[in-house]
DNA sequence: GTATTGACTTGGACTTCGTCCATCGTAGGA
DNA sequence: TCCTACGATGGACGAAGTCCAAGTCAATAC
């Protein structure tokens, strides 16, 4: 555990945001000036090896990293402005593929993203 | 409709292809040499939004062009290989999604993306 | 105490994917 | 025939991310 992903890891402290792999390094060198663009990425590369943090892709942008992996959630865009809510919903989308439309591939999860437009995008 | 964009409609007219932009403009030119990348994206471009196209965002690959965009479905891809295949789940995973849990957003759709190793892959 | 080792970091070059823009060609109308 | 406008072209550009050689640092070996 070096100072570089000490700070990296509290970047993504917080339980509720998602940022992209630049936001994250521009926090980080707020705290430690002198940082560099690949020890950000290769930290968040291993976060995301250990299941610590989610990669959100979100449609041609940069991906998002989202702290919060302890808890099964699925994801709310806006295609307006692009922010993120974290959604939970019923179900177990999982359970809704049934083994003859798997082809023989070995399933090992499901990511289901809702898209539209937040209240502000919505007004505008 | 040019030569260029009927050239561009022909190599997605395949029901079951995910090419990428640059598969598609392979092939392409192998039909039309002198047919340029900007020409390819813009027509896939209007194909999209014309609905007849789906554009499928690969987790920080290129994006896939699927032309069967009149059948609703889903996608299962190969974390090795990233081959895709169509599946058809069961459900409405839009009902699944609680009003509580749209904090304002006017939904618009979902995407379910299953991920998982196809039998090659799996084998390796 | 010094040398060695290995893991981590750095910064810059590079790749990939995609967009932008000035220019060119061509088909159809005046 | 000439004009006009739309689409095509290709090269420059930009964003996001990866790679690599070299540097740094701490722990272990001698």
């Amino acid at each position: 555990m070096t100072a570089q992903r000490r700070v990296v890891a509290e970047v993504l402290g917080g339980e509720h945001v998602h940022f992209t792999a630049d936001e994250v390094l521009e926090r980080a060198t707020a705290r430690l000036p002198e940082i560099s663009r690949a020890t950000v990425y290769n930290t968040l590369g291993e976060l995301v090896s250990l299941g610590e943090v989610i990669e959100v892709a979100t449609d041609g942008r940069a991906k998002r990293y989202d702290p919060n992996a302890h808890h099964p959630h699925q994801h709310l865009i806006c295609s307006g402005c692009g922010a993120i809510r974290d959604v939970h919903p019923g179900g177990d989308p999982l359970a809704e593929l049934p083994a003859s439309e798997r082809f023989g591939f070995t399933v090992s999860g499901v990511e289901v993203t809702y898209r539209g437009l937040c209240p502000d995008c919505a007004r505008a």
